[in-house]
DNA sequence: GAGGTTCAAATCCTCTCGTCCCGACTTTTA
DNA sequence: TAAAAGTCGGGACGAGAGGATTTGAACCTC
């Protein structure tokens, strides 16, 4: 895909402090069109912005994070789509929740992921 | 992929243990046609079976293991050819490195990756 | 020596992952 | 408050990934 390779990587690393986000705000940060973010939600159960009465998405903290999470399987860790949503499958999609088992087997799961990330460079 | 989806999952899971394998008793083992290996030996360095002189390609026991991790990271993982090429490259492509410091790592590595997919089913 | 296997390489094919376009609607800015 | 900018859904389009098929000759196995 050219487009993948060509696209000026314009990421963000924080993703500011702010209760919504358009998704302009959200391609902005993580350095997308608009128009990838609504393919994903197709894609994507775990994606699932809320909605205004008008229709436009509202991006949740969560939600970019969840965006974040994607670009970086599908693009640092190469996993086709499908294999990014298996990984992400289970995960829940309440936005409260935290400081739950789950969560934390959520963040042992990113630890090890890290690891990895670093062995795979050794090895 | 309908191919890969319909695909009779035929594979072996015990590679028998002989000195050579001939590329229809690797497709045999690892459950895909010929040309599949074929293909694949132009996508990953890792993949590279001698040659007799006839030709004729001479897969040791060590180009079996690597076809069943290819087709375990882009088959169970969900790796594209790209992804899976990077977590295999460093990897030596010497026959005869064993009980070395980076067998060990990669070992490590697969015990991480396979504790990864346990939780995967959790959370 | 007949039938199966393998070869390289070209061609073909389907699916993936976006990309583009559209008129209608909403929100922001001047 | 009007114009500009942003967003909506959805269908059509398309490059490239990942094989699949074909060809005709060489090979090997019984």
């Amino acid at each position: 895909m050219l487009t993948r390779r060509e696209r000026t990587w314009r990421a963000m690393t924080e993703i500011p402090d702010k209760l919504y986000f358009k998704i302009g705000e959200v391609a902005e940060i993580a350095g997308f069109e608009t128009h990838v973010l609504r393919f994903w939600e197709t894609e994507f159960r775990n994606l699932a912005p809320r909605k205004a009465k008008s229709g436009h998405r509202l991006y949740r903290r969560k939600d970019v994070e969840t965006v974040m999470r994607i670009r970086e399987l599908l693009y640092d860790k190469g996993f086709t789509i499908a294999g990014a949503r298996r990984l992400l499958n289970g995960r829940r999609d309440d936005p409260d929740a935290r400081d739950t088992a789950e969560e934390t087997l959520r963040k042992v799961r990113n630890g090890l992921e890290e690891i990895l990330t670093l062995l795979d460079g050794k090895t």
